[in-house]
DNA sequence: TCAGCTATGTAACACGTGTTAGTTGCCTGC
DNA sequence: GCAGGCAACTAACACGTGTTACATAGCTGA
């Protein structure tokens, strides 16, 4: 009987014990065969066979000291990060590589709302960081853990391998393709709110594309303050909602720059149910180019980025890093501008 | 200087080594302070701060003997999972337990083609099993491991918590639907290839809808093999190509009946393009009733399943059975007919 | 003044594994 | 007949933590 006070879970001790041996022995039976005559390795596999023995995870982990197991720190909740099909995109990505490799994938969350405390609780081989708007320390924390880590869409930084996408320049096209266009009431839907984050100094996605659209507009000599900025948490609803409001006013823009597919899905929605035709009355531009924008009508014009690509890249720098190969790449990914079917000149 | 050789994280035991004191005093800094002089304590933390002592957290999960992780147990690769919406959504499910309850969630892949080879690798406190179409030792795997699982989408199995979904009685519903609507020439878009475990007995959520659609078509005096069947892996693109040569043949179907709604999103783009009104001269289902569908366009007829819900309930069952709290309750959720546009008479 | 209690710190154990160094016995070869 | 080598197995270490049982000193109260 295994000795195991109440637990259940037997271990290699009790087989050893059961068997008339040491424990190194049992360890061979399992992971060194050749290491261990025959005839013992079969006694020994079967008395673990009766007991139900099976090698605990942990202590194997501790030993190894590898998990073979690749951490996504995440600045949201569960709930809403996989909610949101730009983060299953990206969490796609990530797990192309997983596949291949063969890691498994934690997604860890804020814990009581702080992505520094959930740091502590994760065993993993490493961090892909996401969306660090401001860093509160987590960057230190990982530092001085001493475990690798690689920043998503963040400020770059030295002494950790990076990926961003050039949002600034995305942004810019798709501003100047509705300026060339000839529309200048113009309508920001931006994620939000973030704009505290943004007045802080923060250089996250959003700041970064809100830079580029007043790049466009300087170049014919507009600015931000000429643009009706409306602000929209981060599902469909909430881009319906947010563009309702936007066409109650007397000038309604004619055209609605979302800065994200799902917002300007949203937007659609809301002015199919005004009546309001897209793109002939008011146009309409996205941000991302998710898989479903080329299926949506009217076909979405919108800023293609690649979350795949992203989510992949990281996880390989992720790897090359945990396994010691590479130093600390820095890469930015381009976007395109597509046009489809949702942008038009104005009326 | 930390003595450990060159793997660089500082161990408890450096930080006593240098403050002079033992390794239990630098444990009950960090986590009973009580128990130890305010003096020392400060020294000791001062020290840990110096040397960038933290604790490990494999260490800590193997004495805590737990890890506040959830593992899910998913049946395909984890790029194939995140690219279907089905698992997206079910897993924000999960994901609102976990924010609630403070853990992580650990996504399993099969490693080398096995689920069952995947247990070992996971540290976690309980698995949630998904969609085991075939049984081919993973409960026995868990059961003898002592880790506690609920399944979901497989068979009732004594002696573990599962949650299903009454998939039979929704296709029958829909199935009904078309009928009575009069459609006669039907085509079934199924999930695939799978046939062949349906064929080795076994008994997945498609097998239950497969058997509701012949409960209502012997209702009416007809039977599966009065259907025409194709198979598409999974994509809406996938649904594409299987619908468009669906309607290739001399008598084609004046209605699809789609196993999920994704596929049925794809039977639509190619009827589309092949100018055939939707539900004009076809009619199209899906299965899922996924947040889309209200707004696709036609507005899908489908069966709506609490994806959502499945999700939240098995990850309370779950944690329930961690906590050794519950018994081992069985959950069958019921689906409704959401009948909308893509639906009609036939011509 | 001394028994007894509290505050403080430590040694030892427990969690469960893999692996290295070392012991024993048997067989081979000269 | 015995040195040397090999096979089979074990003791001890390492991974890093939290916690329980014990030792010591100082203080309080009768």
């Amino acid at each position: 009987m295994p000795s195991r006070r109440a637990s259940g879970k037997p271990t290699s001790s009790d087989v050893a014990a059961a068997a008339g041996v040491s424990r190194s022995a049992v360890s061979f039976a399992f992971n060194n065969p050749q290491r261990i005559s025959a005839a013992t390795r079969e006694r020994i596999l079967g008395v673990a066979e009766r007991l139900g023995y099976t090698p605990d995870t942990l202590g194997r982990m501790l030993q190894a000291g590898t998990t073979n197991s690749i951490g996504v720190l995440l600045p949201q909740r569960l709930a809403r990060t996989l909610e949101n099909p730009y983060y299953a995109r990206f969490l796609m990505g990530v797990g192309q590589v997983c596949d291949q490799e063969g890691y498994t994938l934690l997604l860890t969350p804020p814990l009581r709302e702080s992505v520094l405390k959930a740091i502590p609780y994760a065993a993993v081989d490493g961090f892909i960081v996401c969306g660090l708007e401001t860093d509160r320390g987590e960057v230190a924390e990982l530092d001085r853990r001493g475990i690798p880590f690689v920043l998503i869409d963040s400020d770059r930084h030295e002494g950790a391998p990076s990926v961003e996408v050039d949002d600034r320049g995305g942004a810019r096209d798709v501003a100047r393709h509705l300026l060339e266009l000839g529309h200048r009431r113009l309508a920001v839907l931006s994620i939000g709110p973030e704009r505290e984050a943004v007045a802080h100094g923060s250089y996250g996605p959003l700041a970064r594309r809100l830079a580029g659209i007043a790049d466009a507009l300087a170049e014919v000599g507009m600015a931000m303050a000429d643009v009706r900025l409306a602000e929209a948490p981060v599902t469909r609803s909430d881009g319906y909602r947010a563009a309702r409001e936007l066409m109650t006013g007397d000038t309604p823009p004619t055209a609605i720059m979302a800065l994200s597919d799902v917002l300007a899905y949203g937007a659609v929605d809301a002015l199919q149910e005004l009546a309001i035709d897209v793109p002939g009355e008011v146009s309409v531009t996205g941000f991302d180019d998710l898989a479903e924008s080329a299926w949506f009508r009217p076909r979405l014009t919108t800023v293609r980025q690649p979350i795949v690509t992203k989510g992949r890249m990281a996880a390989d720098f992720l790897i090359s890093a945990i396994r010691g190969e590479a130093q600390h790449p820095h890469q930015t990914l381009g976007t395109s501008l597509i046009v489809r079917d949702s942008t038009a000149k104005p009326a």
